[in-house]
DNA sequence: AGCACGCCGACT
DNA sequence: GTCGGCGTGCTC
């Protein structure tokens, strides 16, 4: 049988034939190097074949089949067979987004032993090791037992190169991983809630979902981690997808810590590319027991794959904005239902489609109503209503009141407002002029320290002007509150303050932030200003006060999944407030403190949210209850991007199921100097909207784009 | 997507 | 006379 059929990185969707005498069907999920046009390619076997489809006397030679990476298994190149059809993407593509990108070069690649390391004599190290020398000395002592790479890398700074000191001079001996059953260390006692939902997890007979619904500070990291225990106990691989957040490190450090000795990979962009692809072979090879990654992660082979699980499901980064427009999430589930093994989604704030998923009895609900620490308190909700009360630079005397309140305490607030820069406008009171992005149909955000304006989508910048451009005006008034205004504002009224600013602006250097999130941690830090990036699961002890400025923007948008995320994001941020020994406040500031969306926050009741919020899209005919997908276009001009989307629809098949909508301008038309457009085509009927999205693209691909770059992206998270 | 081939304008 | 502009066409 000497031919192959090979998926290489072209975007066409089709495969392509070589001869090789030697081929077998071993080959199949091997890399090859092939010759394509005049070009030398890397790509994937998936089929051997005795006769090709394509013409004979054009098939080239195949370079050779490389042995270096573990043969994909056929459960993972279905997998890509499924993202392809479902995703309408290139196959070759799909197979190369999901490998590590190690493996696209041509060039063999060395397979990096799965070594454990030990100390010869630990006691002894340790004698040896300069007593102030802390990190030297930590890593003796853990080199008592024997530890991964990971293990050792995560003691911090420079230890991996102290650990290779020590190999090289034989203090420190390496050897090969012994893979097998673990034992977990202990964790703490669960609750009946986490017990009965481990119980629920780990009683599962093959596919099952469950939709892990916790508040914040209910442990869900401990029922995963319990289920994880089960699961490699038995033998098992456990499959972990986390959000792509700064957070990572500290979940990895925590399991570390319950399974040591347990070889975990770590996939995220923060890995270098030959450790990820280390990792990824050992995983491949069932050497490794718990793969930890963000969404790249779910294509990871696993070929004893007992549990997957899904961290913060409802958080966006699950889905990919280019290329392969996959989530990882619906990837996982599909991917848990291929395997036969239960799948765990956790959230606090669940996504309405998955909600609606477990109120439809497709998935599990399980629910986590107590805080997980004894005594602790959720916390207290106030909202402030800005309607007719006057702000003091956009706060509400309470809020100053409590902040005031923390600092005479010595206790920690954060102001929380996201929205980077110091204004969000800059405005001329006598002709309207407002400035703008030459290249986005967007406002330009003052940043006074650096006295430019800056354009937040597309980061074109400019001189901050002195008199207005539209009127010569000299009175240019920034308009509106930024994190930078506020940390103005705040520093003038309370001058005694340590005030520190965390946005993404503050935090550009690399290790800033981390260095941040340690001042706050070292009491450093009186008055924290945050955007987004701080409402994410960082725990700071002394923290008692949230206060919550500029939310309102939110409830009222176009998006409809724009109070979805409103939601999700404050219960995040409230969850900052107050520990176990001191209850936390939130103070919210609002023109609407009667809006449904602030009353179930304050009861903490997402579930009277979702009913709601489900009602509504039922009403208007919004996902979960119609399957969506979205034709994007963009060229130099608008009308060339609208043109070839009413061409595109005028290609559409026809299909009684499916609702084509008019092509229209995007929410943010002009991005980089580019116009972009797009047109909605949804349907009740998932599979027949599949159906109609597959005859549409080959009409679509045969149509010449000229100009104008395309996309589909299936179940859009933003239209 | 690359990359080659191809046919028309200003340079050593 | 050639270098190079990017249109279009193909890749097993």
């Amino acid at each position: 049988m000497p031919y192959l059929r090979v998926a290489l990185d072209v975007p066409l969707p089709r495969l392509f034939d070589y001869w090789l005498d030697s081929a077998t069907p071993a080959d199949i999920g091997r890399r090859v190097v092939v010759p394509f046009g005049s070009r030398r390619l890397v790509g994937v076997v998936l089929a051997i074949l005795a006769e090709p489809e394509y013409e004979a006397s054009a098939i080239k030679p195949a370079e050779a089949v490389l042995d270096d990476m573990p043969a994909l298994p056929a459960p993972v190149l279905g997998l890509f067979q499924f993202c392809a059809d479902y995703y309408q993407h290139p196959l070759g593509q799909v197979v190369h987004t999901a490998l590590p990108t190690r493996f696209r070069d041509p060039n063999p690649y060395r397979v990096a032993e799965a070594l454990r390391y030990h100390a010869l004599d630990s006691v002894a190290l340790q004698a040896q090791v300069p007593k102030r020398a802390a990190l030297q000395q930590r890593l003796a002592q853990l080199l008592a037992t024997p530890r991964s790479e990971a293990e050792l890398r995560a003691a911090g700074g420079t230890a991996w190169k102290t650990v290779q000191a020590w190999l090289q001079d034989g203090r420190v001996r390496a050897e090969q991983l012994q893979p097998g059953a673990s034992v977990a260390a202990p964790g703490p006692a669960l609750n009946i809630e986490q017990a009965e939902a481990v119980q629920a997890i780990s009683a599962a007979q093959g596919f099952a979902a469950f939709l892990l619904h916790g508040i914040t500070g209910s442990g869900k990291t401990e029922v995963y981690l319990n289920a994880i225990a089960a699961v490699l106990a038995r033998g098992e691989q456990a499959l972990v997808l986390v959000p792509e957040i700064n957070l990572t490190p500290q979940l990895e450090a925590r399991f570390l810590r319950r399974f040591p000795g347990v070889d975990i990979v770590s996939l995220n962009s923060a890995v270098a590319d030959g450790e990820r692809a280390a990792g990824w072979v050992r995983a491949a090879r069932g050497e490794a027991s718990i793969v930890l990654g963000t969404r790249l992660a779910v294509f990871t082979p696993v070929p004893r794959l007992g549990l997957v699980v899904v961290d913060e499901e409802h958080d966006a980064s699950f889905k990919q904005q280019d290329g392969l427009r996959y989530s990882a999430r619906d990837v996982a589930v599909y991917r848990a239902r291929q395997a036969g093994v239960p799948i765990v989604l956790g959230s606090a704030t669940p996504a309405l489609e998955s909600w609606q998923n477990a109120e439809a009895g497709r998935y599990r609900h399980l629910r986590l109503s107590q805080r997980a620490v004894v005594g602790a308190q959720p916390p207290q909700w106030r909202l402030l209503s800005t309607k007719r009360q006057p702000l003091q630079d956009g706060l509400h005397a309470r809020t100053l009141a409590a902040l005031g309140e923390r600092l005479a305490r010595g206790e920690q607030a954060l102001v929380f407002l996201n929205r980077r820069g110091y204004a969000p406008v800059m405005h001329c009171g006598e002709c309207g002029w407002m400035a703008a992005c030459t290249r986005c149909s967007a406002r330009l955000t003052v940043h006074l320290r650096e006295r430019t304006l800056r354009c937040h989508h597309c980061g074109d910048e400019a001189p901050l002007p002195r008199v207005c451009p539209g009127c010569g005006n000299q009175d240019m008034k920034p308009l509106g509150q930024g994190t930078q205004r506020l940390e103005d504002t705040l520093a003038e009224r309370f001058p005694g303050a340590r005030i520190l600013r965390i946005d993404r602006d503050s935090t550009r250097r690399k290790g800033s932030f981390e260095a941040a999130l340690q001042a706050v941690h070292a009491g450093e830090v009186d008055i924290l200003i945050g955007t987004q990036m701080l409402a994410k699961g960082h725990d700071f002890p002394n923290l008692t006060l949230v206060a919550v400025v500029g939310a309102d923007s939110g409830l009222y948008s176009a998006d409809f999944r724009a109070s979805e995320r409103l939601y999700a994001q404050l219960a995040q941020v409230a969850g900052r407030a107050g520990r176990a020994d001191k209850p936390g406040e939130v103070i919210l500031q609002t023109d609407f403190p009667e809006h449904p969306l602030y009353q179930a926050l304050l009861d903490d009741d997402y579930a009277a949210f979702a009913a709601t919020e489900l009602a509504e899209r039922k009403l208007a005919g919004f996902p979960p209850f119609l399957h969506q997908a979205v034709l994007r276009a963009e060229a130099d001009r608008l009308d060339d991007a609208l043109a070839w989307l009413r061409q595109a629809a005028l290609l559409a098949p026809l299909s009684e199921a499916v609702t084509v909508w008019d092509p229209v301008a995007a929410g943010m038309m002009r991005l980089a100097n580019r116009e972009r457009a797009q047109l909605l085509v949804q349907s009740t009927a998932r599979s027949r909207l599949l159906a109609f999205l597959a005859e549409w693209m080959v009409a679509l691909r045969a149509q010449k784009a000229g100009k104008v770059r395309w996309s589909l992206d299936v179940d859009p998270l933003e239209l």
